[in-house]
DNA sequence: ATGACAAAGTCGTCCTACGAATTGGAACGG
DNA sequence: CCGTTCCAATTCGTAGGACGACTTTGTCAT
């Protein structure tokens, strides 16, 4: 086995064992050097494997430490490296959105607040008001993911942020297309938000259904980038 | 900025302007330090990172190379990770196969072809059959992960087999709830393969949705590990 | 008690050196 | 001329040393 194999396993190991539990602070570059009879260069590379993977936390001039551990921190990790999809993968992950966004709408049905959906309405209003793309952008963006927060699992938040911020970055190439687009877009909005006031899963769900179906379309036909 | 985000920014952006694409080389190391003007060592831990994320592999004396950057193997990159979160973390990961397993079993059910019914059909008998846990796991693990990939969504496929691999591992440690829980699984499996062999989007969806929430409540009531 | 300061500990970076694996081409034999 | 063998160049893998940057802690004077 390599050195870095074995500071890997080595570390891995640690955590796994719950010799190192989350929060903990790892013994020092030397002393893992020691203990797992490896260079500090080989030492280093394994710890910052295991920091872009989420689960350690470096801290210059403090020491390495073992993250929280939350699912949620884990996907995250998945967000520098989606940017680099070509498009074909781009469609792929909008493919796992039909599945998350519909569930994640369908959960925030039963559980939204009065406070929140007029929060919702009011980006909406925004939305339609604007002409401003990267504004339209934005407020999207904050309408779906406060959606998916309202619906209380985090790991879902997080995946569903991890996807959106993909496709987020498509802009139409025609501008009777993005025109076309919007038109369905503020409509599919307002469906998932009738859904959302009145308590209603299943048509919350479906519109969501069909909002990223609808996104999907456009995003195949207009392979445009940036 | 710091050395290491240099490097990292800096091999990154070759990714993502296509100066570097999907199965090229990247320059030696040596060249890449002059370039991004950072030491071999910083150099190597950013490589690393994106090794670890699945978007370069290391070939020892050949060179670098950009991944397929298939979005597969990007979320397959959390396999190594998902094996140490904590048992919270588990029940939020199940939380996303219930969405994402009754979507793939119906996009199976419109696809899955005579054979693979049989074959899956094959698995069940064997499963009923053994007392092996180890043999059951196995089986149980093939029978859905098949289904995912019938589904031929490869991402789909992927973030399934990365979720399960984690809940895969866990084992009553009551008997009677070990045997009680067996019988209720393989009539799910059931349930599940008498959908698609109807090729009934909606049953077969319904009945995978109802056997991760069957799962996901033995989990949560016996957190029992390894 | 509070603040500034000094010292120790730790990570960040660079450098050099050499071993290990692959690769490509030259030399050889057919 | 073709194929094989072998060597040398290239590249990554690992080790160790050195020093700067940052954090933490404890001390000291106010």
């Amino acid at each position: 086995m390599s050195a870095l194999d074995t500071a890997l396993h080595g570390l891995r190991s640690l955590i796994a064992d719950s010799a190192l539990r989350p929060g903990d602070r790892l013994p020092s570059e030397g002393e893992l050097c020691e203990q797992l009879g490896v260079s500090r260069g080989s030492l280093r590379e394994a710890i910052r494997m295991l920091a872009a993977l989420g689960v350690l936390e470096t801290r210059h001039g403090s020491g390495s430490y073992v993250s929280e551990l939350r699912a949620a921190d884990l996907i995250g990790s998945l967000s520098l490296t989606v940017g680099l999809l070509p498009m074909e993968g781009v469609l792929e992950l909008t493919e796992l959105r039909r599945a998350l966004e519909p569930h994640a709408t369908a959960l925030a049905a039963s559980r939204i607040d009065e406070q929140t959906l007029d929060h919702l309405d009011g980006l909406l209003d925004a939305n339609e008001a604007t002409a401003d793309l990267d504004e339209q952008s934005r407020i999207d963006h904050e309408f779906h993911m406060t959606i998916a927060e309202v619906a209380g699992q985090d790991a879902l938040t997080s995946l569903i942020g991890v996807l959106r911020s993909r496709s987020r970055s498509y802009r139409m190439s025609d501008p009777g297309d993005a025109a076309e687009l919007k038109l369905h877009s503020d409509a599919g909005h307002r469906a998932i938000l009738r859904g959302l006031r009145e308590g209603d899963p299943v048509a919350a769900a479906a519109a969501a259904s069909a909002h990223v179906a609808y996104t999907e379309y456009w995003v195949k036909k207009n392979s445009g980038s940036v």
